[in-house]
DNA sequence: ATAGGGTTAG
């Protein structure tokens, strides 16, 4: 269990709110007076609890804004030491408190952790209200459980509004299952419930995401004649996928119109904006939008700093970038973790490793705490500059969680460097740490293990890979190792596995290798034919 | 006062 939920809870200190600029607000309580410590009337006592509570609550949010759930898990703690201490007999935060923090671990993706503190928040007995009943809807949506959440819409009490539908919708959306998104969306239609902006905004999404953008186009003004005006989030969306596809002249369109129209771009759709300018290559247009935003009065906030910085980094300009993060304090820039990975992964590739041990301890001196994937960078340029023994003990450090990344890294440079025994070890490691292989593990493995010539292991990998899911890019590499080392009979046992469902893609796959591995030479020509007959068998 | 859109690692 990778969680650090309970040592987290019980070991960090409050939130300094230095990390988030939203939070500058939390004040800090007034200290009891003699009177109220000693027996305060119960009005007294319920307007410091709901005090307490409140200013918790904004705090918890802003973090969770910010991403860091740890802190928010800090932060519910203390409220919850603080209640205690407040004299009622440790009675439990409410409802609003316990949302936030549910919700900020379901976003996080951790939803056991969720649950758990779902279950706890019942067990104390505060009632759950209709947005608790969302938030849990949610995480069905996320897991792809369609099935439960709709059966919790149905069972509950809770009469389904407008949120919990889209929230069902942005579920289905996600997944890319579109026409059971306008299936929620009819049957809130044959409710009456009025959809929001929350409802066609998924949708628009989806559409985006699968390049139908004139589609995405036409629901937006669908939602213009409905009286459900697009908002900025919405914009944002269609942007983002104008971006992907080049057509800056669009969104420069887009941004006009704004002003006519009743939306205002915001930071976000500045951020957008640039990140898909530096994408394509176009820094000089990036950095000419920073002025404009910041010409709106605009801020820049951690994403920003982080975008620029990448923008930087991809033109080579790394002294620059190097020079932008040393002084983003004082220019009041927000430096976050990742503006930090951004720049030292850059610094990775170049083998520069002096010159990200040095950003290593900026950070750390600023008070930045490093994360999993500062981790990850810094055992990956370990191994570029040939330290992997160093790089493996890293694993063991304190206070860093390794994860399937760290294991890849790892496991990759272990074949490298021709260590079996010591990738066996690793793969040993992850399954005792429940972390699970990925498409990615499984490409690395099937790749090392044909480089040493055990094609008949990696073939018993290409299979086990199969329990998560077929993938194109494992299959792909291991049909090219087998029929470059003319190794037809592990082709033979690929087809004969009754897991093994292969479409006209994989069959598409199969043929292109075998031929590109001059297999369609006569002298070789029989053993297509073989394995033909033997695709053909699975028809 | 629950929700959506933006950045980094193999």
């Amino acid at each position: 269990m990778v969680s650090s939920a309970s040592t987290a809870s019980l070991l960090l200190p409050l939130p300094s709110c230095s990390s988030s600029e939203e939070s500058d607000d939390g004040k800090p309580l007034p200290p009891l007076t003699a009177q109220e410590a000693s027996s305060p009337p119960p009005s007294q006592l319920k307007r410091r609890r709901g005090r307490l509570e409140r200013d918790y609550n904004v705090a918890m949010k802003a973090l969770a804004l910010s991403g860091d759930v740890d802190e928010v898990l800090a932060v519910f703690a203390e409220l919850r030491r603080s209640l205690a201490d407040a004299g009622d007999g440790g009675a439990a935060p409410n409802v609003l408190c316990y949302n936030t923090l549910v919700n900020a671990l379901a976003e996080a993706g951790r939803t056991e952790e969720a649950l758990r503190a779902l279950d706890e928040m019942l067990a104390s007995g505060v009632a759950p209200n209709a947005s608790s009943h969302n938030i849990l809807i949610k995480m069905h949506a996320r897991r792809s459980e369609f099935d439960l959440a709709w059966e919790l819409i149905h069972k509950s009490e809770m009469e389904p509004d407008a949120a919990t539908y889209s929230t069902l919708i942005a579920g289905l959306c996600r997944v890319g299952k579109v026409a059971e998104a306008w299936g929620v969306l009819d049957w809130m239609l044959e409710k009456n419930c009025l959809p929001m902006v929350h409802t066609y905004t998924p949708i628009v999404q989806a559409y985006c995401r699968e390049g139908r953008i004139e589609e995405a186009k036409l629901l937006m003004v669908e939602m213009e004649r409905l009286g459900c005006l697009p908002n900025v989030v919405t914009y944002n969306v269609l942007i983002r996928a104008l971006c992907d596809s080049g057509r800056f002249d669009e969104v420069e369109q887009i941004l006009v119109d704004s002003r006519t129209k009743d939306w205002n771009p915001s930071t976000v759709t500045y951020n957008i904006y640039m990140n898909g300018l530096c994408k394509k290559g176009k820094t000089k247009e990036a950095l000419e939008q920073l002025d404009v935003m910041l010409g709106e009065g605009m801020d820049p906030t951690a994403y920003t700093l982080s975008i620029l910085l990448n923008c930087l980094c991809h033109d080579s300009r790394l002294l620059d970038a190097i020079y932008l993060l040393e002084r983003s304090t004082e220019l009041k820039w927000h430096a976050g973790v990742v503006a930090y990975n951004t720049v030292m992964s850059r610094l990775c590739e170049m083998g520069k490793w002096m010159s990200i041990l040095k950003l290593l301890t900026d950070m750390i001196k600023k008070g930045i705490e490093p994360n999993t994937r500062t981790f990850n960078i810094l055992i990956h340029s370990l191994c570029v500059v040939g330290k992997f023994s160093l790089a493996k003990s890293l694993i063991q450090s304190e206070g860093f969680a390794a994860d399937v990344v760290t294991y890849n890294t790892l496991l990759h440079w272990s074949y490298h460097c021709g260590k079996l025994t010591g990738a066996n070890r690793l793969i040993s490691a992850m399954e005792e740490k429940n972390i699970a292989l990925d498409e990615v593990t499984y490409t690395i493995i099937i790749d090392g293990l044909c480089r040493e010539g055990k094609f008949d292991a990696a073939t018993g990998y290409f299979l086990k890979s199969l329990k998560i899911g077929l993938s194109m890019d494992v299959l792909t590499v291991l049909l090219n190792r087998l029929a470059c080392a003319d190794r037809i009979w592990e082709i033979h046992r690929i087809f004969d596995e009754k897991d093994f469902i292969p479409d006209h893609l994989v069959f598409n796959l199969t043929i292109r290798t075998l031929c590109r591995a001059s297999y369609c030479h006569y002298r070789d020509f029989y053993k297509l034919n073989l394995i033909l007959d033997k695709m053909l068998e699975r028809k």
